[in-house]
DNA sequence: CAGGTCGATGTAATCGATTCCATGAGTTCC
DNA sequence: GGAACTCATGGAATCGATTACATCGACCTG
């Protein structure tokens, strides 16, 4: 592969004039600039991106950490990372922990090794030694969808407190009064504060969430299932369940159809994240959506910041109840969409 | 970041000697060892392996160019991929294509630039002049999934050919005559050859495949949409639609939905790829299952046999019908699975 | 016209590793 | 006891870029 030195003597001029081309440096000679140019397409020549980072120190390459590619909530936030990382000049390595705090921290580790100039991350635990060095060593980093509490970096992330307190409220009406959640690990925010904000919301009803309804999952579809046939063994089962994330609703679908049960009959559905699929389910899941790709965006952009010295700020959106059929009818069947109904089923 | 210097000086012994102990080359004292190690502890050291690429002209990492990561399938492939990486001990960049050619060439240019050891593609078109100069030039290339005739490249694929028989024979069964297919684009191999399978299953049957019922899509689920609209627009529907992706399936669904038609009653719906949320589908959809997982790793494992010297061969593996409930209730229901019916719904 | 400024260019140091080569100490063997 | 080796080590070149500094005309100015 030609190297800077071989354009320079196809050109006939220095290596440092071919570096000031490739680089518009504004002090070189139309007659030098044309030269060079022309060298670089007869040789075909591309700049090593490993030497160019070797010396300036900056590999233009954002690391994304996230808890498992399987999840189409994290393909999609990390679809959006990458597409804003783009326009700003950056490329993306993603690395996939698969909810495996060891896997996170190989994948820290060896974005580290490679000098990523920043680390996008969606902690799988509470946050590892080598996380916590990194964060001291001063890499630029942001946590995305989920965090770890009591360091000090920006976190771009979901609230779904208010569309929770609009999904107990929805179930509520429908009669509901026995619920359960499928809760997420207790090591990641997103898996306590789902628990919280459900707790609270049943609380504004005078319901209670006791510790039998509470199933403790690992956010994987295996989890769902075993959790709910726990819920579906007990002498007062549940008349809904509400995952606290997209694939263990999927496997709470999978219990519910092992026993030959009928969802929403049966047991009720619903779950955190909304896909694309739970449109087409059976039944259509209702959900609680996260502005996914705005979250990328922003994560992308405060990272950014702090890479280029600028402050970098910390983002919550609200998510947003989307009310679809698993938890059953609306009570008035034939009627234009509510506020709360923004159902696309 | 500490260098290798600063370990050197902490160590009292020069640069050499660090590298050769991180390396360990055999000619280290025991002393110098310990010493070394202990420096590279106290200064919590690690190898900049951007220096180390330039010097070693080996990244040890794989670029990994996908039409589509919101597809479920690349999704699984690229999942598979890093996994086998990871064990041989090389790294992943992916880079996500979107079925855009543009974008494509992007991610291969900056994945060469970038030094990567070897490229993994799906090719989304028939070949840019960029990747048919990378291959020329001697870079170190499988393709997964699709590929580009006539290039001298190892191929990783699933031979679907078999399984549409499967398919058609069971279409065939239920007694559906007028087949149609939602193919893929033109210039993809994958969405050539769905086509010709069909069209030859049909054949054996003594059916033809009129061009009305071939719909132009490009594996997106709003192409899916469309054609199964311009379907259900002709004179003479046709009773079931093959998909030649999950997406286009998905779109599928969303068309007939969307008229407040059922599906398998008004029309059918077969799909190329099955996922996991095919099982919760309403009703479930009958597909042909790759085996994705194996095909990511045999792809690997051709391209570092590629990279490290080895002949790297192609592989074609058979994709499985699996049949469910959309394309109608078997004549035959209550009975023990055939060899045909693999299904896990 | 001497001195200063400016623009274009080249030389060489540098980034952080690996590795060839030289050196010197310690062993072995005749 | 000296030649021949082996082993541990350090010095320095090298990978391919960027960039500070030096140089050298050309031009401007008082």
């Amino acid at each position: 592969m030609a190297s800077i030195k071989d354009v320079a003597a196809e050109a006939g001029v220095s290596v440092a004039t071919v570096s000031r081309v490739l680089n518009d440096h504004p002090s070189v000679s139309a007659e030098a600039r044309t030269r060079v140019l022309a060298a670089v397409q007869t040789l075909g020549y591309r700049p090593n991106a490993v030497a160019r980072s070797l010396r300036t120190d900056q590999t233009h390459t954002l690391g994304l950490v996230i808890s498992d590619v399987m999840n189409p909530y994290f393909t999609e936030l990390a679809r959006s990372v990458e597409e804003e990382a783009r326009a700003l000049g950056y490329s993306v390595i993603i690395g996939n922990a698969d909810e495996r705090p060891d896997l996170q921290d190989h994948h820290v580790r060896n974005l580290l090794d490679r000098r990523i100039d920043g680390l996008l991350v969606s902690p799988t635990d509470g946050g590892s030694p080598l996380m916590l060095d990194a964060v001291r060593a001063g890499t630029p980093m942001v946590f995305v969808d989920r965090w770890i509490p009591g360091v000090d970096v920006p976190v771009v992330r979901t609230d779904g407190r208010a569309a929770v307190r609009d999904l107990v409220a929805h179930l509520h009406e429908l009669g509901h009064r026995r619920l359960a959640i499928i809760a997420g690990p207790a090591a990641t925010t997103t898996g306590r504060e789902r628990v919280e904000a459900f707790r609270e919301a049943l609380g504004e009803y005078g319901l209670e969430l006791p510790d039998a309804y509470i199933g403790q999952g690992d956010f994987q579809a295996e989890s769902g299932r075993r959790v709910t046939e726990g819920f579906l063994d007990l002498p007062e089962p549940p008349e809904v369940v509400f995952a606290a994330d997209n694939l263990m609703a999927l496997g709470a679908l999978d219990a519910v159809r092992a026993r030959g049960l009928r969802v929403p009959d049966d047991l009720a559905l619903a779950a955190f994240d909304d896909i694309r699929w739970f449109v087409h389910t059976d039944p259509p899941v209702t959900a609680i959506a996260q502005p996914t790709g705005e979250l990328g965006r922003a994560a992308v952009r405060a990272l950014v910041d702090r890479i280029e010295g600028r402050p970098g700020e910390s983002v919550t959106l609200p998510g947003r109840l989307v009310v679809r059929r698993s938890c059953g009818e609306p009570p008035n069947p034939p009627q234009s969409p509510t506020p709360v109904q923004r159902s696309t089923s």
